[in-house]
DNA sequence: ATAATAACGAGA
DNA sequence: CTCGTTATTATC
């Protein structure tokens, strides 16, 4: 039902006429009379009674499309729940607007789809499912004497008008889950650590999402929709991109097979990662299973869109993007929801597509920040697809040539397998990387050269363009908002009570905690015992003018915010590009220069280091192999973890020290957070009202933006589904109340300073 | 928003 | 103790 208010936030019984009896059918849009006025919702399923005395009637199917799917219905709710918030929201973002004339248009490709037997035979498959799970409901549901169907006409003269006449009541907005699958895939997770476990009730232990049992990949998938896979028949599909790594044939034999095999992929410095991504969504489709890939803008789309129509064929899939406006928009979406296609690409807002029979769902990147909703409750596009593959028990593919400590936890708890090329295999495809201080201010020639442009630097680019090819500086955007450091060793300065990060509000001001406030007057760098900090801030941004002057003659194009390129020749010239907006040279760049990298290494982000080796890597992937004269230079000291594991190439190994360094400081994902946003009031309102569970910290509070504040609540990652119900219990008091003043409500916030 | 229901207080 | 009015609460 499209009220967003937490108290409401169920599913409510509606009568259905005998008129609305053959089109009111799951997944519909309705029109109902609630509280008085009318409000849009969903047809959650059909049940033969309702525990409810006295019900209203629908008073209206909007249309026949069955745009909510059953299992998206279910992923709905498990996130709302995850992430605290209300299933109208969510709904909200997985179902785009309806456009009635693009759902009436014939299919463009009807013919081909009705010729699909899979098709039809999943279709069928489906159908009887729905039917059964309708009856289940019915069965259980407690007897009641219902006002009779018929418009308004007396009982037994609807019966005999309509000898069908249903009885049957609808049940509108939300699937009665009475399990709670957040704790599901959170206990899966938390199943091989040491954190506290997460109780499952007694009604998770349905076999199908059964986390202990599944908690090893490629466990054959509990169907009898399937044929059993082939366990002891070890084939590996060959011939394909993923013959370099080692355990890539056997991940897609078990796609074919139709096994819920799940993976964290490490791609190769040079890797065309979309050709891969193709690759298993072509061996999904092949085993008879659908695919969503998610990825996190427009330009990485485009080319999995390619990569897919190469290896599929034309009308075989379907973009989703926010760029293709609305009725594009719905008309791609009814060609997943009308099963005409089995895979779907897109950004996040791919993430919900209701793919028939999913089979497997693909992240790439996933520490791009455009994967996390801005819109509430916020959710996470990784965490949206591995509950989805939870839930629906398909295979995970989790890629990128960084590692996340998300990822990294996937591969600890034993969620996902792991797959990465071997030792000799990277040395081969590596460009070759070296650090160098930034040694420009000791130039004695600054007319000459630009001026802070490291020598290293300069002489890698120069040798690079000399033979003909393109180089890459990738140049830090400006706005990053400073950190303060160690002046000595520039350790970056965290809060002695809660590990939050120091900010310092003025030149002479207390160095003071981002988190829970506190000063800290006495600050000694735990590293150096240096006392005297310092605010690291962006340097100007080097112009492409500046970078002009330093290789005349040769081109210079740039890359950034208000213009992306996709594509330079292979030619000598100088790129230079903002992180996330680097082109791909034709036959990869002869030199990647990563400047200014103080910049990033600083951000007053948790995840600065992370994000700056996830910015690296995927710059240096984008040079040419060190046999072929690729070459990266990092100005940055070498000593830094990042810049070793740059060196290295190895995501995986910075990874592992990431996640251990978060377990040890208590930051996600060891441990989870939310944010709570508003006036001091109302927040504090909240917290009285939520029954926070055992052992919850709360830190702050904080000033925010229009005289608010933010708390911030960190529980252990087994008290995580607690927190989410405790927080959302207590936003349902407030809203009963009808409180006025709102409070942002943010599991896992996107940015924790 | 609005309707039901509980709570309350004044006058019989 | 009843009636009329007002706060509270649930919203099929």
């Amino acid at each position: 039902m499209d009220v967003p208010l937490p108290h409401l936030d169920r599913p409510f019984d509606y009568l259905i006429s005998a008129a609305d009896d053959a089109v009111a059918q799951p997944g519909v849009r309705v029109k109902v009379r609630f509280a008085g006025q009318m409000v849009n919702g969903f047809l959650l399923e059909r049940v033969e009674s309702s525990t409810h005395a006295k019900l209203a009637y629908l008073d209206k199917v909007v249309s026949g499309e069955r745009v909510l799917d059953p299992e998206i219905a279910r992923l709905a709710r498990a996130i709302a729940d995850r992430y605290a918030g209300n299933l109208s929201d969510v709904l909200r973002l997985a179902i785009p607007p309806r456009h009635a004339r693009v759902e009436a248009q014939p299919e463009p490709a009807a013919a081909e789809a009705a010729g699909d037997p899979a098709a039809e035979a999943a279709r069928d498959a489906a159908a009887v499912a729905a039917h059964e799970a309708t009856v289940e409901v019915a069965r259980d549901a407690a007897a009641v004497a219902s006002p009779d169907a018929g418009c308004g006409v007396a009982d037994d003269a609807a019966r005999d008008a309509v000898p069908d006449a249903p009885r049957d009541a609808a049940r509108v907005v939300a699937a009665d889950i009475k399990r709670a699958p957040d704790a599901v895939r959170d206990a899966a997770l938390d199943a091989a650590s040491d954190t506290a476990h997460v109780p499952v009730s007694e009604a998770a232990s349905d076999v199908a999402t059964d986390p202990v049992r599944h908690a090893i990949a490629e466990v054959p998938r509990d169907s009898g929709a399937r044929p059993a896979p082939d366990v002891g028949v070890e084939t590996a599909v060959s011939g394909t991109g993923w013959d370099d790594y080692p355990a890539g044939p056997a991940f897609l034999h078990a796609l074919e097979q139709g096994r819920d095999a799940r993976a964290v992929w490490s791609a190769l410095p040079g890797e065309d990662w979309p050709a891969r991504i193709a690759e298993v969504a072509a061996a999904t489709v092949r085993g008879g299973r659908g695919v969503v890939v998610v990825v996190a803008d427009a330009r990485d789309l485009d080319r999995v869109d390619r990569a897919l129509t190469k290896v599929l064929g034309e009308g075989r899939h379907v973009a989703l993007h926010a760029a293709a406006g609305p009725s594009e928009r719905y008309r791609r979406f009814l060609a997943a929801s009308r099963r005409r296609v089995r895979v779907v690409a897109g950004t996040r807002a791919a993430m919900f597509a209701p793919v028939a029979d999913l089979g497997l769902v693909v992240i790439w990147d996933d520490g791009d920040d455009l994967h996390a909703e801005p819109r509430a409750p916020y959710p996470h596009a990784r965490e949206v697809l591995l509950t989805r593959a939870q839930l629906a028990g398909c295979a995970a593919l989790v890629g990128g040539f960084a590692r996340t400590g998300e990822a990294q936890l996937l591969l600890e708890t034993g969620w996902a397998k792991e797959i990465v090329a071997g030792r000799d295999m990277l040395r081969a495809r590596s460009p070759a990387v070296a650090p160098t201080g930034d040694d420009s201010q000791l130039a004695r020639d600054p007319g000459a050269v630009t001026a802070r442009l490291p020598s290293l630097a300069w002489q890698t680019a120069r040798q690079a363009l000399q033979g003909g090819a393109p180089v890459l500086v990738q140049v830090p955007r400006r706005g990053y908002l400073p950190s303060v450091a160690c002046a000595e060793c520039r350790m970056p300065a965290r809060c002695p009570h809660c590990s939050g990060p120091l900010g310092l509000a003025g030149a002479r001001a207390v160095p003071t905690c981002h988190w829970c406030g506190r000063a800290a007057a006495a600050y000694a760098c735990p590293a150096c015992g240096g006392r005297r900090l310092r605010a690291s801030v962006t340097g100007a941004r080097r112009t492409a003018e500046e970078l002009g002057r330093a290789f005349p003659g040769v081109p210079v194009r740039t890359s950034g915010r208000d213009e992306v390129l996709d594509t330079v020749p292979g030619d000598a010239a100088v790129v230079v590009a903002t992180p996330g907006a680097e082109p791909v040279a034709e036959g990869g760049y002869g030199a990647v220069l990563l400047l200014d990298t103080w910049a990033l290494l600083t951000r007053a982000d948790l995840r600065a280091a992370e994000e700056t080796m996830r910015r690296w890597l995927s710059a240096a992937a984008l040079a040419r192999p060190g046999a072929a004269g690729g070459r990266v230079v990092v100005v940055a000291d070498g000593s830094l973890a990042p810049v070793q594991a740059l060196l290295r190439w190895e995501p995986g190994w910075f990874a592992a020290r990431e996640l251990a360094e978060r377990r040890e400081l208590g930051f996600p994902p060891a441990a989870r957070f939310a944010s709570l946003t508003g006036r001091a009031e109302a927040v504090a309102e909240l917290l009285a009202a939520a029954r926070l569970p055992q052992g919850a910290e709360l830190l702050g509070p904080v000033p925010a933006p229009e005289d608010q504040e933010r708390m911030l609540v960190r529980v252990s990652r087994g008290r995580a589904a607690e927190l989410a119900r405790a927080l959302h219990e207590g936003a349902a008091v407030r809203s009963a109340k009808k409180a006025a003043l709102p409070v942002r409500v943010q599991v896992d916030p996107a940015e924790l300073l």
